[in-house]
DNA sequence: TCCCAGGCCCTAC
DNA sequence: GTAGGGCATGGG
């Protein structure tokens, strides 16, 4: 297995940061030492904090594929963005207090992760607690992913790769409503999704062009069943890498109103109300980085105000 | 028991 | 256009 170190500018928290909530696909093996394993462009990954600004890694090919590079690793983990300079002068000097509150979330990074893997997590993730998603998630993999099993301190440790869309695109819907939380449904709009990439329909790599209009991708999506603005803009920011896509959902909603006393906070978060918030939102954040700050915001909101545990 | 959790969609008005 | 209910389950 590959050792290698990765280093950033700022302090890495593997437990209160990386982990914290934008991948339900990195699960913690060895909690005493913070070591999480997960697969990334067919490398079984194990990571493992070595330093507060570093990170070490250890990775193994699956099936004869190449080593995945530092450059990638780098990217992945975001590490050429300073989360805290994704919040424009105007911002700490119009919220001092909430800018103090943020400072102990610089470590927090949004993963670019594969698209169609976010597709389907946030497919899962609707209206219901992120317990229940982790789990709908380990069960798709473990239903429908492949297994892999390496040696970790001397001990086998079996871990599933995401299934890809073909083999979701063929998946029984009534096995699959079992990874679902019994949602027929769901299962089933997933199975459409899936058909949709494999067969080419829906071309996620060209959607991940960077020059690509946001309104343009998330219409796209939103063709979709089962995919609503909220959906289409996670996919945009944590799978299509896109850190100006800035989703709302139940806990944005919430702090755009105890924070930024946004008049649409107090509606009920309709489309119209959902697009309203967004722009009001771009207004107060730098629209270049207005989805990386946003997850901090998150974060922030969940644990400090909301007193929240789960990610 | 009740409310809410990283929503979406359909119906009624 | 908006409010309300169904989908589903579990934790606080």
């Amino acid at each position: 297995m590959r050792s290698d170190t990765i280093h950033s500018r700022n302090d890495i928290d593997l437990n209160n940061s990386i982990f914290s909530g934008q991948t339900f696909r990195w699960t913690n093996i060895e909690r005493d030492h913070q070591k999480y394993i997960s697969i990334i462009d067919g490398n079984v990954l194990i990571v493992e904090q070595e330093t507060p600004s570093s990170l070490r890694i250890l990775s193994q090919p699956v099936q004869n594929q190449n080593e995945i590079s530092r450059d990638r690793l780098n990217d992945y983990f975001s590490l050429d963005i300073d989360p805290l300079e994704c919040f424009p002068l105007s911002f700490r000097t119009r919220y001092p207090e909430l800018w103090q509150l943020l400072l102990p979330y610089r470590g927090i990074r949004v993963l670019r992760q594969d698209a169609f893997e976010t597709l389907v997590t946030f497919m899962c993730a609707q209206g219901i607690g992120m317990h229940i998603i982790r789990r709908q998630i380990d069960t798709i993999c473990s239903r429908f992913g492949r297994k892999h099993t390496i040696e970790v301190n001397g001990k086998p440790v079996s871990f599933f790769s995401f299934p890809s869309a073909e083999t979701l695109a063929g998946a029984d819907p009534a096995e699959l409503k079992i990874c679902t939380n019994n949602n027929c449904l769901r299962a089933s709009n997933i199975i459409s999704a899936a058909r949709a990439v494999s067969s080419g329909s829906l071309e996620l790599n060209a959607l991940a062009d960077p020059s690509r209009n946001l309104e343009e991708i998330r219409e796209t999506l939103c063709g979709l069943k089962g995919v609503g603005l909220k959906i289409a803009d996670c996919v945009m920011l944590f799978g299509l890498h896109r850190f100006d896509a800035f989703p709302v959902d139940t806990h944005v909603h919430q702090y755009l109103g105890h924070w930024f006393s946004l008049p649409g906070a107090l509606k009920s978060l309709s489309r119209k109300t959902y697009l309203t918030l967004q722009k009001e939102a771009l207004d107060i954040l730098s629209p270049r980085y207005a989805g990386f700050a946003g997850h901090l915001l998150f974060h922030c909101w969940r644990r400090d105000i909301r007193h929240m545990t789960s990610f």
